[in-house]
DNA sequence: CAACTACTTGAACAAGTGTTCCACAAGTTT
DNA sequence: AAACTTGTGGAACACTTGTTCAAGTAGTTG
């Protein structure tokens, strides 16, 4: 049993293998899941056109990899901003996932129709949705409820609109729907 | 400039031109955007491959046609619920959705998601958001965009769970958000 | 009927696809 | 050093793709 001497091999390996996870996101941001073909991640990772095949069975796994990679990453960046923000800070990080952010945005949402078609991957798809809810302890589930739609309806609004929404039109939003969340829990218990 | 008497060569021309779009629309239903080729959608529409071709000089075109045609659609339904309807009803609406016209709702916001690439295809993602705003000329913009941001944030997240919301959990998410729209317009002003 | 236009359709092409195969290099163990 | 495991990468295969082409039919007009 020794955890000390890994192999070398292996080692590099798994390295690749996130390097080719790393490749497809910056693919999927660039060009949507449809830019997603063995030739394009491997072109993009600096590999050769059969790396991404023998790290991953099939397209399809490595879709997948990099999708609950990224709902992974992404839900860290998430819960910090809603548990704990105030509403401009809130609205701050909408105005910057729609601008600065966009590419990465898209990819996410990409993330949610490809879930609706594909049930293995709907639970990455809602764990920043399970994770908010848990997290936040909200008095209020209903408001919250509607808080967190809100949030991806905002989002995908600001994807499509002719210039992305900016942090000042989007904190009245923001804070008409947080309205309810701190009145309720004034007195908050502790249990 | 007789406009009784049409070519009648152009009429079923018109005529297998729109049975093309709606078997794409179907095409993008089943098996989404990427599932949609020359060849699916002419074997979906009964005619030869080179059919779709003739009357869209690219797929570009015939996806983007597709997907007009979708939103103009779209759009009548959904105002109507909107200006109108009681929660309850909208609750319903958005139940249906997403669960009998799960494919034509996840259809739907693949067009979203390809506006997002897309610029041309921004103002038919955004019209219903337009036409909304115009027809209910609500009292308070801010709730409204609320509103506005968290049916779709409610559809995008009913096409992920694990069971698709039912109309009587909807139902106070909706009164929520709708609280205060009909109070506000107590006393509507006529200009 | 002839000229013209609009639509039809199968064959074909070049390009790109996912995937397999196999000879090989490099690292690890005995 | 021999046997093994793991990773590497070029060549190739069968297949699907978007699109073109040319020969054809049918409807319209003069």
């Amino acid at each position: 049993m020794e955890l000390q001497k890994v192999d070398g091999r292996k080692a590099r390996g798994e390295k690749k293998r996130r390097a080719i996870v790393e490749a497809t996101l910056r693919v999927i941001e660039r060009d949507g899941v449809s830019g997603v073909t063995h030739r394009s991640v491997a072109r993009e990772a600096g590999v050769p056109t059969t790396a991404p095949t023998y790290y991953f069975a099939t397209l399809d796994d490595l879709l997948i990899a990099t999708l609950l990679w990224s709902a992974e990453a992404m839900c860290d960046d998430v819960l910090k901003i809603i548990a704990s923000g105030t509403a401009r800070e809130i609205a701050r990080s909408l105005a910057t996932a729609v601008d600065t952010n966009r590419g990465r945005t898209l990819a996410e949402y990409e993330l949610y129709l490809l879930a609706g078609r594909r049930p293995e991957l709907k639970p990455a798809a809602r764990r920043w949705l399970d994770l908010a809810t848990e997290v936040a302890r909200p008095a209020d589930p209903v408001a919250f409820r509607a808080f967190l739609a809100a949030i991806d309806g905002l989002l995908m609004q600001g994807l499509i609109a002719d210039v992305a929404p900016n942090e000042d039109e989007l904190e009245p939003i923001v804070s008409f729907l947080i309205r309810g969340r701190d009145e309720s829990t004034a007195a908050p218990r502790e249990e």
